[in-house]
DNA sequence: TCCTATCAGGACCCCAATAGTCCTGTTTGA
DNA sequence: TCAAACAGGACTATTGGGGTCCTGATAGGA
């Protein structure tokens, strides 16, 4: 279904809870069992989401006794893009985009081969478009969120 | 990776192919078997593909001797969004924009909740924006996409 | 009218990628 | 020196996709 992995998902819940956190209470560290808690999300996922984030240098690890993690550059100047790289990988939504001529074996009467990369670039530059402030129900408290209603739309 | 399916790639292929198919041979029935060959994608799957698209009305299915399926519509008419939702169901990023709202069991807390619908229309406008004429490689001859010998045989 | 070849439709199984967990090592502050 | 917290890896279970097979239906021919 075109599915974008969970990890993503939790990947941006993380992102602006640790925005969040570091504005409410002025301390920039925040710990992964914190965040986890503050989440939702299952400690050792949040673990490995952030060695992700901290991977791709979306946020900056601190090692060591009251040690954690802290946002790289505010979460408006990262997009969706950012973060699906950092989690995912490269953007591709097929192999023949990203990967070697060599992995498709019917490629020699492919018709479409070459233009998947129009399809790629338009998500791509959707996905660019969009910062992780755009995400944020900005008008309801972040914990204990309404649910339901607000998933009617499309 | 934000993955499409195989599946959504072969049926561009097939579609494609059964648009060429039909001018070529001005006959408007082509069998799945034939578009295997023609194609390169295995038999069965094709047949898979063809399933599903003639579920969603994109192509019209004959039974019988002398059967096969024929295009619905010109392929300039189809859009990529129309082939995704065909073969993957409807594009939903997420399990959180489709689904039910018991689905999540962090949705009480999720920060993002309800946002990646903006997301998801970013992505379904891009989608629904390029057709299958697009798709096509105009430039390559025809007889390297599609062997004289492997058309002759449907 | 019946038989048979042919093809669509549906069911099934196997494999691979992903999600999630755990363990050990390293670092740093108290 | 101890404790807290991250880093990195391996490991396992599960979901979904890819592919195959079988059954039912249809049309043409005898």
């Amino acid at each position: 279904m075109l599915r974008l992995s969970k990890l993503t998902d939790y990947a941006v819940v993380v992102l602006i809870r640790l925005s969040d956190a570091e504005r409410a209470s002025g301390d920039a560290v925040h710990t992964a069992p914190g965040l986890a808690v503050a989440t939702g999300v299952p400690e050792p996922t949040v673990a490995k989401v952030l060695k992700a984030l901290a991977g791709a240098g979306l946020v900056v690890s601190q090692r060591g006794a009251r040690g954690g993690y802290r946002l790289a550059r505010p979460v408006d100047e990262v997009s969706v893009a950012d973060v699906i790289t950092a989690i995912d990988g490269p953007i591709a939504l097929t192999a023949c985009v990203d990967g070697g001529t060599g992995s498709c074996d019917v490629e020699s009467m492919c018709a479409v081969k070459g233009r998947w990369d129009l399809v790629n670039d338009a998500i791509h530059a959707a996905l660019t478009g969009i910062s992780l402030t755009d995400m944020r129900v900005a008008s309801i408290p972040l914990v204990f969120r309404v649910p339901a209603s607000l998933s009617a739309a499309e």
